[in-house]
DNA sequence: GCAAAAGTGTTAGGTGTACACCCATGA
DNA sequence: TCATGGGTGTACACCTAACACTTTTGC
């Protein structure tokens, strides 16, 4: 029998720990939840849950999201892994965390009542059990990052967006403003988006194009040696 | 007994995997071992061990490292979590990967022979057990990004390394040449070297001065809203 | 004295940034 | 008709990239 290689070697909870965040009226938001069992069942956390022994830890962040939001198949990544010996109060738990970028507008806010999670400001957000706060700067720090070097971001908006939308986006995660003429014209340069012939008409009377983002046309920018940059 | 709360929950091995990087002679090296327990024993691996229950997951990679090299107080950085249900042959384990970046020179090679490691180019690695291929592939892609916006890959130099050194890595790693006035323009525009008053003579007869990271200049550097890139 | 690597400035072209006006539409 | 946000082009500053020769010194 094979699996007795690693007998006496010690075994371990592992947890994963996931953060949905969405983008709305310029702000950046994180899903909340109140945790669902002792210890500190009630307090404010991160969307958390063990991980099956049938299931790979990236497996277990897909459905401990699914569980809370009941949305499937959106952008995960992985943060990093926490592993302090005394990180959670009850037994030594190691988990894993990650990130999931939704578009909140698709997202139904009844399930909110139903898990008992809140959107919070990003910015604004309290404190939380153990080692959250931490993971959730850390969260931010690689957002930031991804966000300068890869079009991960398009993930929270519609996949029909304006221009508008996306600039408004971008001025939120580096918190600046850009001249408008400059970012269209680097966007469009890179010619990975595609123009619709509607228009959203529910910020302004004009009404901006619709774009959407083509992978197949990144690809190619990415094989020309392009690099995504904004 | 708090330690309660989680009962029913699975447990699992939880171990560390550690690449540990060197460049020497324009080249960059990875330390390869020789697995040293069953199952595939003798295989060519990554360095790992299990995580142990009075450490933490990153104080477990520090000890493995130091274990099969004897080195201590390194730069690492974690890669990723690998948490596939059948990545491991015997039961299933949970990995956390690790890189770390040490100056080969201050390497004793004799400690090889004890630990039954050698240095092998890292475009050349054969086949490596489980998914170690795979976190290798990641590790050099995550290398690649750091060395493009942050000055860690100092830690694969001596403290004091010569700009022809330097650049020499960095032509390595991004497998290109670079003109040495603009190489040596940017990297002393930045302001965060020291250069010292004694040469090294190992690679030319009129000697390339020393140069030293100064941390405190860098911290300088980034206040003032600077950005690393080379 | 010569081979071998270290060190040094200038210019042209391209990229990023600042900036102001007209357009389309619903109310 | 007017208020609101959407859409467009140009000029200048800055930065990047290309380029060649002199210096030092051990042999």
């Amino acid at each position: 029998m094979t699996s007795s290689f690693y007998q006496g070697q010690e075994k371990y909870f592992v947890s994963v720990d996931c953060f949905c965040i969405g983008f709305k009226d310029s702000r950046l938001y994180v899903l909340i939840a109140k945790r669902k069992f002792e210890p500190l069942i009630g307090e404010d956390s991160l969307m958390g849950g063990f991980v099956r022994p049938d299931e790979s830890v990236d497996a277990a962040a897909s459905r401990v999201l699914s569980e809370y939001t009941g949305i499937e198949d959106v952008y995960m990544e992985q943060v990093g892994t926490y592993g302090e010996v005394e990180r959670d109060l009850a037994d030594r738990v190691i988990s894993i965390a990650y990130y999931a970028l939704i578009d909140i507008e698709s997202f139904n806010e009844e399930l909110c009542l139903v898990h008992n999670t809140r959107w919070v400001e990003i910015n604004q957000v309290g404190k939380l059990v153990f080692d959250h706060n931490k993971i959730l700067k850390d969260t931010i720090s690689i957002l930031e990052k991804r966000a300068t070097s890869s079009p991960v971001m398009f993930n929270l908006l519609p996949e029909k967006f304006t221009l508008p939308q996306l600039q408004s986006l971008y001025e939120t995660i580096y918190s600046t403003t850009f001249d408008k003429r400059n970012f269209r014209k680097k966007i469009l340069d890179m010619n990975i988006l595609d123009k619709k012939e509607d228009k959203d008409k529910s910020a302004s009377k004009r009404g901006a194009f619709y774009y959407t983002f083509d992978t197949e046309k990144y690809n190619l920018f990415l094989q020309k040696g392009g690099h995504f940059s904004l």
